[in-house]
DNA sequence: GTCTATATCCCGATAGAC
DNA sequence: GTCTATCGGGATATAGAC
């Protein structure tokens, strides 16, 4: 692998474990086995690490969401596919918890992947339950677009509650209540 | 106001805007107008002051929460009560923000009072859950402990979204379809 | 209680040699 | 492309005077 790919694969990492505010470029040199010069070589600065790192994270995410939501089988299977892929539950949201920072927030360069992302999930989910209602999979009266925000917050809610707890379970309490969200009764 | 309680409140602040990690004694003393001898009189560094500072933040959250919960009128009508109480929102919340933050969590001091605060959240929603379900307030078939993860997850993960998003929007679209798991069908 | 001085290390970046 | 040197500043304290 060569010294540019390692370097964003070590700013995914530390991103998600330590958010923006958290990481420095000494870090990820030593995480990336690469020398001062040779990072300032490929990149301006963190910043611009971190862009494409968060870029490249986004991308993953969204490819590992899209699977689970395109697969076959009715709407509530697919969401059902989405809300158990597998987790690292107590590590929590790779594009999520950079929501948290304030560098982030405050650089439109930064935030914008991190919206986009949001957005992208928010409507996909939103397009399923759709399809599923106008197919009396799921209940007629659900709002799509509510839905599937509170799917989404649910989520990135979980992981909170989860960290705080030092434990997966709030997690799944959370989840286990979405599911009765969509039960068709 | 006496230095202590200054810098207590200032840290307060800071924690609340850029997590634990971000916030430096220098920027405390700052804010509170404290010099740097007199932080180290009263307190024995960072992490001392971050206790004292996440445990008055807790205790005024759970104050707060408490209002709504317990408040007259019917189940529905407190929980409803608690989802639109005024919040500002793309500040985003005082104490869900520090399960993000690594030294937080990693540390079992100051990751208790966050893990007791969401506890406690969760619990008392459930309460109030279980009483309307028994009053015919709510739908019977609702899991009291599910549900009540899921509100405070929503709550937690609507902050995210609508951080990321740079509005309210997404928040209030997580509470619309948190509010349709609660309607009497 | 509060002040200033000092210590050690890290931050984020730039410069210029190789 | 990568290295080492250097920079001005901040992080997180400790020491000791006042």
């Amino acid at each position: 692998m060569d010294t540019p790919e390692r370097l964003i694969r070590s700013t995914q990492e530390l991103l998600w474990d330590r958010g923006y505010v958290g990481t420095s470029p000494k870090a990820i040199q030593q995480h990336a086995d690469a020398g001062q010069g040779s990072m300032y070589h490929h990149f301006t600065g963190k910043a611009d690490l971190a862009l494409a790192a968060i870029q490249r994270s986004a991308g993953e995410l969204r490819a590992e969401a899209e699977a689970a939501l395109s697969g076959n089988g009715t709407a509530p299977e697919r969401i059902e596919a989405y809300l158990s892929r597998e987790r690292d539950v107590l590590r929590g949201c790779r594009i999520g918890r950079l929501a948290q920072d304030p560098d982030i927030i405050a650089s439109p360069e930064l935030r914008r992947p991190v919206h986009e992302t949001f957005e992208w999930l928010q409507q996909r989910i939103s397009r399923v339950i759709d399809e599923g209602r106008q197919r009396g999979e799921l209940p007629p009266h659900l709002d799509p677009d509510a839905t599937a925000a509170t799917i989404a917050a649910a989520v990135q809610g979980g992981y909170v509650l989860a960290r705080a707890a030092g434990s997966p379970e709030p997690f799944e309490r959370a989840i286990d209540g979405v599911r009765a969200l969509l039960k068709v009764d």
